[in-house]
DNA sequence: TGCTCGCTGTCATAAATCTGTCATCAAACT
DNA sequence: AGTTTGATGACAGATTTATGACAGCGAGCA
């Protein structure tokens, strides 16, 4: 699965360069040119980074910025800010509104993607390696395999995707409705209910043998990562 | 509490300097020679930020970053790269890699003091974005969960919501009318009594162990945090 | 084609936890 | 002292979560 970026550029000598480079490097680019369809392609495109315009017709790239940090559905998306001004004084505003990175136009292409995968990196740390780990808990993407101690768990793909989604932010509490579209899929549409059933067999296929459950039921919000927990 | 800065170098003259520099400058500074003892340091020292040396024995600097970046409990330490090499391409890798930034030897301490600073001010407000204080006692939306001190609160989702309501405004007194409007919503018939009881409870849980209560009854008016207390 | 097998989603039921109300007592005002 | 307002324990009922059972699906295979 490709990484899916949003372009929002009115500009479109801009745009075009962007969504033709980065569309070669790999990613899958959707490019608006305002802010009202940037805030809808947001919810709706779920890109995994944003790069935003500082300068918009009617509403600025500060402002969106703002909004997608006030959703909750695209408060965890990062955006990189683009920008013609390169004073100081901007980028502290820019971070100061919820940024996480910032390029300075004109700028390298190879500058830009190095920065992209940087901020994924930071904002979504699983997607570097192939293996990822919490406490004795450790996860294999390449393999896809998972193994608690020196124990292999087995999952079947639904669980392994959920235990994926959760350890990405470990102590974090998902909703069943987060989880089902991040674990799922936005289209698909199940009982909110069955996450239930799916942490359940996740614990049972984690905490095989009487292990300590590593997952946090929230009454009324959802499931978490115990961050207490760690071994 | 100061900032704690974990340096991995292995060459001697360039640990000291920046041990003596940085301690200088107010931040904790610990030094490790070598990956394997990197890894260590960073879970147990818990340093804010990490200064890696990209050439390392043994093990590589990026190879530690890789591996810092597959820790959920080392993740989200932010990592500035010391490299003699200024190239284009290097840099790129590292980013690549999960660094934060990078600093080309030799090095101003000033530059790379204000990179210090300017890493941590990116890195760290998206992180605690979501938590409110109020003298010890530590709000946490993301992962839901309440501690005071180092203790952590077990509060029913009422209880949260009514705690998240009147820390919002330390001080300000809310009618159990306001209060049932924020807390329990606005179509809602209860009681205006039953704000008592969940008050008594979100007393009872907060002061378990006899600490002193942060809740002000306003006879006549309703209740508030008592902004008089802060720890 | 027909069969097995593992995985899924849903449901019914049991278990756990939380809620609202009331009765009663304590404290604060007049 | 009398009156008003708040604190609190008890409890029945309501919500929410856990779990076992089951039927449908689709891949792999004879």
């Amino acid at each position: 699965m490709s990484i899916k970026v949003l372009v929002v550029e009115d500009e479109e000598a801009i745009s075009h360069l962007l969504k033709y480079n980065l569309t070669a490097e790999g990613f899958e680019v959707s490019v608006v040119d305002d802010g009202d369809e940037a805030l809808m392609a947001a919810e709706d495109f779920q890109p995994d980074i944003i790069l935003l315009d500082w300068m918009l017709p009617n509403v600025s790239g500060i402002e969106i910025c703002r909004q997608l940090r006030a959703r909750s559905e695209t408060r965890d998306i990062p955006v990189i800010m683009l920008t013609a001004r390169a004073e100081e004084e901007d980028r502290l505003r820019g971070f100061d509104k919820g940024a996480d990175d910032y390029v300075t136009k004109p700028f390298s292409m190879k500058e830009l993607v190095a920065r992209i995968h940087a901020v994924l990196r930071r904002t979504n740390p699983a997607a570097t390696g192939n293996v990822v780990t919490f406490g004795d808990i450790v996860l294999d993407r390449e393999t896809m395999r998972v193994t608690r101690g020196s124990v292999t768990v087995t999952l079947g793909p639904t669980e392994f995707r959920l235990l994926e989604t959760l350890i990405k932010r470990p102590g974090r509490v998902y909703s069943r409705e987060q989880l089902l579209d991040r674990v799922w899929g936005q289209d698909i549409y199940v009982e909110s209910r069955t996450v239930d059933v799916h942490i359940g067999r996740l614990r049972k296929a984690l905490n095989k043998g009487g292990l300590v459950d590593p997952i946090r039921t929230v009454r009324a919000s959802g499931y978490a990562l115990d961050e207490t927990y760690s071994g």
